[in-house]
RNA sequence: GGGGCGGUAGCUCAGUCGGUCAGAGCAGAGGACUCAUAAUCCUUGGGUCGUGGGUUCGAGCCCCACCCGCCCUACCA
C-alpha cells in the first residue's frame, strides 16, 4: 500500500465560488467526510481537504457586475455561502483551501516553474472563435453559420453573439506527451480511476488521442501570473487542480508536503473525472511528483418526487433539506440511499420515509425503549450482563462480523455498504429484544432482564462507534445517554478495531433517558 | 457517428466466478406484543428479470441485433 503509512489524505474538488452551494456539492463533501472521520475513528493519521477556486473570468465578470473588486467579491461568497455549507453539513474538514490564498500562489508557481524546467510547457499560440460580447472562446460545436444581418459571419450557438475568428499566444502544455503514460497508468493499477464505468470512459477518451492543452490566458487578470510571463495568468481548472498539492505545501513547506503526499483519493463528480484522471496525473508527471493513488467519480443525484421535480437538482439547497431533517439525517439518506458511483434518485418523500422507518422507528426507537427499560427496572443503572446465552452469542457475533464488513465497505469505497451492514445491527437489536422480552422477563427474572438490556445497551455502543462518522450529534447524545464517556472515554477515541469486543460498558454505569434522537416529522405539503 | 452505464416486484434498488437468482427495503394486507418516538416483531410479493434471437445440460448473469433512458466524445468553471 504505497504511500498510505503517514496520513490518509482525501480531497473534495474545489468548489467554483460563481456557483450556488447545492446538494451535489453537499453530496461529495458528506461522503468525504464519512470516509475520512471512519478512517480517524480507525486511528489513523487523516487529512480532509475542502476548498474554493476563486479565479477565472467568470468570477472578474460577476464582481465587476456587483461593482466590487474581485478579491472583495469572492471574500463575500466564502462567508456567505461556502464556509456555512461545511457547518450545516457538520463537515470535520482539516484544512479549506482557498486558490486567492497566498500559500497557493507560491505554490502554484512552484509547480508551473518545475513543469515548465521540465520542458512540458511551451509557448505556442491558441486559434478559435471568440464571442467578444461574452469575452471568451467559444467552442467549435457551439460555432453557426449566422443568418440574417448575421449573415457571412459565424455566431455563438449559445447567445446568438457574432464571433471573430482570434489567434492568441498562449502556453501550452505537452499533454500529448503522456499518452502512453497514463495508459500504462490505467492499465498497472486498474483502482486509480474508479468506478468501473468512469474508467472505461476515460480509457476511451485517452486512446483516441491527446491534444496539447492550452494553459494560459492573456486577455484577462483574475488569476496566478506565470512566473517567467507576467503578461499570462494561469488557465483556471490547470491551477485549481494544484489546490491537491498546495494546500499541503508543495513549494511553501515541503516537509509537510512529503508527508501527506501522494493524495490517497480524490473525491469528483463524474463530470469532472476527466480533468482528475487525464490532466492531473500527466501534470504529476510533469512536475515529477508522485501520482495520486486514486480518482473516485460519484454519480448524479437524479431528482423525484412532486416538491424537488419542479426544480433541478442542483437547485436544492442543503439548508432546506438540513433545516427539515437535521444534519445527521442529510448525511444518513445520502450515504444510505444512494450507490457511492452510480446515479441514484433522491426525493423528498424518500428521505422522509427513511428518516421515519429507519432513524425514528429503528434506531432512535431501540436506543429510546433500551434506555427506558433501564430506567424502569433498574433505577438507570446498567444491570450485569451475566452469562450470554445463544442469543447473546448471536448478537455479538454479528456485530463483529457486521463491523468487518463495514470496515472492509470502507476501504473500498463503498460507504453505502458500509450503512447497510451497520444497520443489520439495529434490526437484530430490535428483533432481539422482541424475542427476548425483557419486560415479561421483568416480572419473575430481573437478572435475566439485566443481562437483556446489558446487552442491547453494549450493542449501542457498538452502534455509536460505527455510525458516529456519519451521523456525529445523534451519536454523541446516544453516547452521552449511554454514560459512556465517563467509563471508556470519548466517542472519538473509540477505535473500530474495538467494537466487537464485548462487555465494555460496566454494570452500574448511569444511563439516561435522554432526548428523542430523531423526533417523528410531520410533513403537510413539502 | 464512436464509446460508457443502465432498463429486475407499485416505488428505490441487490443480484460477486452462468446452475435454490427470481431477491431486499419501503409501501399495502393479516397477525403477535406493549419496554418504546401509536414505535417493535412475525407472516404475506408469484414480477415474461426492456424486446427478439443465439451459445450452453443450464443465463438477469455470456454473444448478436433492436428499442428506451442517462452520460462521455477536451480547453466556461
Amino acid at each position: 500500500m504505497p504511500g498510505t503509512e503517514d496520513a490518509f489524505y482525501l480531497t473534495t474538488p474545489i468548489y467554483y465560488v460563481n456557483d450556488a452551494p447545492h446538494i451535489g456539492h453537499g453530496y461529495t463533501t458528506v461522503m468525504g467526510d464519512i470516509l475520512t472521520r471512519w478512517h480517524r475513528q480507525r486511528g489513523e493519521q487523516v487529512w480532509y481537504l475542502t476548498g474554493t477556486d476563486e479565479h477565472g473570468q467568470k468570477v472578474l465578470r460577476k464582481a465587476e457586475e456587483n461593482g466590487v473588486k474581485p478579491q472583495e467579491w469572492v471574500d463575500r461568497l466564502i462567508d456567505t455561502e461556502w464556509k456555512p455549507l461545511l457547518e450545516t453539513l457538520d463537515i470535520a474538514n482539516d484544512d479549506f483551501i482557498r486558490t486567492t490564498e497566498e500559500r497557493h500562489l507560491l505554490g502554484a508557481k512552484a509547480f508551473w516553474e518545475r513543469m515548465h524546467a521540465n520542458d512540458a510547457v511551451y509557448k505556442g499560440s491558441f486559434s478559435g472563435w471568440y464571442s467578444v460580447g461574452a469575452e471568451e472562446f467559444v467552442a467549435e460545436d457551439d460555432v453557426l453559420d449566422g443568418e440574417g444581418e448575421d449573415t457571412g459571419h459565424k455566431v455563438s450557438a449559445l447567445d446568438g453573439s457574432r464571433l471573430e475568428h482570434v489567434t492568441e499566444e498562449n502556453y501550452f502544455f505537452r499533454l500529448s506527451d503522456y499518452q502512453d503514460r497514463l495508459l500504462a497508468l490505467y492499465e498497472e493499477r486498474p483502482e486509480f480511476i474508479q468506478p468501473e464505468s468512469s474508467r472505461n470512459e476515460i480509457i476511451a477518451f485517452v486512446k483516441r488521442g491527446l491534444n496539447d492543452l492550452s494553459i494560459s490566458r492573456s486577455t484577462f487578470d483574475w488569476g496566478i501570473q506565470i512566473p517567467w510571463d507576467p503578461s499570462h495568468v494561469m488557465y483556471v481548472w490547470i491551477e485549481a487542480l494544484l489546490n491537491y498539492v498546495t494546500a499541503i505545501g508543495y513549494g511553501t513547506d515541503q516537509d509537510r508536503f512529503e508527508r501527506l503526499w501522494p493524495a490517497d483519493v480524490h473525491l469528483v463528480g463524474k463530470d469532472i473525472a476527466r480533468f482528475h484522471a487525464v490532466i492531473w496525473p500527466a501534470m504529476q508527471m510533469a512536475s515529477g511528483i508522485e501520482v495520486s493513488h486514486r480518482v473516485f467519480a460519484h454519480g448524479w443525484l437524479l431528482v423525484g418526487g412532486q416538491k424537488m421535480s419542479k426544480s433541478k437538482a442542483n437547485g436544492i439547497r442543503p439548508a432546506e433539506i438540513v433545516d427539515v431533517f437535521g444534519s445527521d439525517a442529510y448525511r444518513y439518506y445520502f450515504a444510505r440511499a444512494l450507490t457511492f458511483g452510480r446515479d441514484g434518485s433522491i426525493s423528498w418523500e424518500d428521505i422522509h420515509a427513511r428518516y421515519t422507518s429507519e432513524l425514528a422507528n429503528g434506531l432512535g426507537n431501540l436506543a429510546s425503549r433500551t434506555a427506558a427499560m433501564i430506567g424502569k427496572y433498574f433505577e438507570g443503572r446498567l444491570p450485569d450482563a451475566g452469562e450470554p446465552t445463544d442469543a447473546e452469542t448471536a448478537v455479538v457475533d454479528l456485530v463483529a462480523d457486521a463491523t468487518a464488513r463495514a470496515d472492509a465497505a470502507i476501504e473500498a469505497l463503498a460507504p453505502h455498504e458500509a450503512v447497510s451492514a451497520v444497520w443489520e445491527i439495529v434490526e437484530s437489536l430490535n428483533g432481539y429484544l422482541a424475542e427476548q422480552q425483557p419486560w415479561q422477563v421483568a416480572k419473575h427474572d430481573l437478572v435475566r432482564t439485566g443481562a437483556i438490556l446489558a446487552t442491547a445497551a453494549e450493542g449501542l455502543r457498538a452502534l455509536c462507534v460505527l455510525l458516529a462518522p456519519v451521523m456525529p450529534k445523534a451519536t454523541a447524545a446516544l453516547w452521552e445517554s449511554l454514560g459512556a464517556d465517563a467509563v471508556i472515554g470519548p466517542l472519538s477515541d473509540q477505535r473500530i478495531a474495538d467494537v466487537p469486543r464485548w462487555g465494555q460498558l460496566p454494570a452500574g454505569t448511569p444511563v439516561t433517558k435522554g432526548a428523542v434522537l430523531f423526533p417523528r416529522i410531520e410533513v403537510e405539503d413539502a
